[in-house]
DNA sequence: AAACTAGCGATTGTTCAACAATCCCGCAAT
DNA sequence: ATTGCGGGATTGTTGAACAATCGCTAGTTT
């Protein structure tokens, strides 16, 4: 095709001037909050932020909006914004809705013969962020992977709600003080994972999965206090 | 306990004044959608609901930010916000994602011993709207059985997913000229899955289950002029 | 006649400032 | 220890203003 360039371009739309000064200021927020800068529970300020960022309350109030529809802030009426703080039930229930997911995946894929080029992506980026000691990059590929397992069901719906409780996991990790020991031990599983799916053993993966999730529920479990 | 009262008071809670100006007025536009009134690719002018409504634009937008959230409006930048049109692929993708939530439920109600009184609730108002002919009556238990099925997975995030996915098929019924053609069969399809899992048959259940959502499926596609 | 372009009106995106409503905190009173 | 009551601070909501963009019409060109 000669408009090869195109569908390129297309794609880069989204992080070009098409972002509204809402959608920056969440941007800007997510950030901070992923990073873990903003610890949970922290009051965010309308005054306070609105002034750090220089846009208006009203603009602010949509960046919120933004950041509650992903779930990182909760809106208390009247109260305020508050960074979510997730406890034990929450991560429960985050990995019992993962196991649906990503099972439910992995079944697909062995209905539907499945394109595993984004799954083998993420691994790779994985090795390439561990070779340079980048845990924090090793974290982002982790969730690549995941959300590339999850793409395996061919459903936008699923998608997006893989995307929903993997930005809710970076809450959990942003808590933690030491990223590589939650990253580093599920490379060598990615690795695995894929390459059973690769040789068409749909119900290893299936087990395999299952325990990588049980075991990594249960080690971030294990490290929060609250 | 002496204060079994307290929780139904927090049940309340919800609907009492805690709700805000922008969330009434989103209530108020989503009955309106989901009764029919406000059809499919209908633009929302901001002029014209704001004044109807007797609220200001930005309260307005606020609104339409939290209606845009459920899936039951689309905002199209400098366009304006129109009331969403599904198309097929909506209506397979939403099947799809059913099929997952729903046969995960049952799984999990096999796996531990589940609460079936909401589903026969849900049952029985189907039957009692059906007996005095309320078809719009039928799709509310309808869509009430399956919430019901869907929180037998005891996950918070099941049950909203679930909310999300009936709210759009709310969108899908309301195009339909005949209600009655849509729910009615399922009644007696509810009754005995409800029947199949209080007998513990969970395999029967999920095949019955599935065959069900297929032709369910189908039905809809059919009836899609679109 | 058909197609293209410039301009105009209408609508949305964004910001600002002000007022009303509500909550939080400390203090007093029972 | 609990309840009731301000005062101060913060959020909820409004209305207006200006900029940016879209859809349409009219006029021009080929």
């Amino acid at each position: 095709m000669v408009d090869d360039w195109l569908s390129a371009l297309e794609s880069e739309r989204a992080s070009m001037g098409r972002a509204s000064a809402s959608e920056k200021v969440a941007d800007a927020l997510r950030t901070r909050i992923i990073e873990g800068d903003l610890r949970p529970r922290t009051r965010l300020s309308e005054e306070r932020i609105g002034a750090a960022l220089g846009v208006s309350r009203n603009t602010l109030r949509e960046a919120f909006h933004l950041l509650g529809h992903e779930r990182l802030v909760v809106r208390e009426f009247n109260r305020g914004v508050f960074v979510r703080a997730l406890d034990h039930d929450d991560v429960r229930d985050l990995y019992r809705f993962r196991r649906i997911l990503e099972v439910s995946s992995i079944r697909q894929a062995a209905i539907d013969g499945s394109d595993l080029t984004r799954l083998h992506a993420a691994v790779d980026e994985g090795g390439a962020a561990a070779a340079v000691e980048d845990w924090r990059g090793l974290g982002s590929a982790n969730m690549h992977f995941h959300e590339a397992l999850a793409a395996l069901a061919g459903s936008r719906r699923v998608d997006e709600a893989m995307r929903q409780v993997l930005a809710e996991m970076r809450l959990v990790f942003s808590t933690m003080s030491d990223p590589r020991t939650f990253h580093e031990p599920y490379l060598e599983g990615n690795r695995q994972l894929a390459a059973l799916l690769a040789a068409g053993d749909h119900d290893e993966a299936e087990r395999a999965l299952l325990t990588y999730l049980d075991r990594a529920e249960a080690q971030l479990l294990a490290a929060m206090t609250t």
